[in-house]
DNA sequence: CCGGATCCTAATGGATACTG
DNA sequence: CAGTATCCATTAGGATCCGG
């Protein structure tokens, strides 16, 4: 690793990933395409702007897709990218040091 | 990975790296012990109170040491602890994701 | 040299109510 | 269902000055 390539993407990464509901939104993607309040329900205790703006933010950053179907009532899901799923591995490394240190 | 053992500690340690500074200060200190004014060559875009708050809490969750060597003027030396050095593959994960996608 | 103390601003997180 | 809008509390980040 060296100092010079260290930033400033790691720093926008880990900014990210830093912020609160992230690894937890990715998680349950993980496990494939997603609704609103499918997400809602798997991460009870996050308020609907929190899902919102975050959802905004990994749109924005390409880490997410955004369907909507055009049914009635919409229906709209959420689903990770290719750079949102090479997040996994990223994820677990943070997590398992959280687990045996933390 | 499971979604009842990733919080919380994973959402302790996302925060800490998240954190402005911690992974550039625990990237410094993977090359060995330094002092103060080391750090503040190294990192010289980062105030005093970051660099004091930040190391003040390493010191707290056990990944950084603080040595007191006392001569005049007292010198003080930062280094990892087992904990911290158990950080580089984490940082290196994130570094890595955020090179290819960020 | 190694910070501590103060004060301030910006960003983040959240509760609640409302809407097409 | 899938969000907006509004308002508020908390936290992070930073500038500056002070001191053993």
């Amino acid at each position: 690793m060296d100092y010079s390539t260290m930033c400033p993407r790691y720093e926008a990464a880990a900014d990210l990933l830093g912020k609160k509901w992230t690894g937890r939104i990715i998680f349950v993607l993980l496990g494939g395409p997603r609704r609103f309040k499918d997400m809602k329900e798997q991460i009870p205790e996050m308020s609907d702007k929190m899902l919102t703006d975050r959802m905004k933010e990994l749109e924005t950053l390409g880490i997410v897709n955004r369907h909507v179907y055009p049914e009635m009532p919409v229906r709209i899901e959420y689903e990770l990218t290719d750079k949102g799923r090479d997040l996994k591995p990223v994820i677990q490394s943070i997590q398992k040091w959280g687990e045996q240190w933390m």
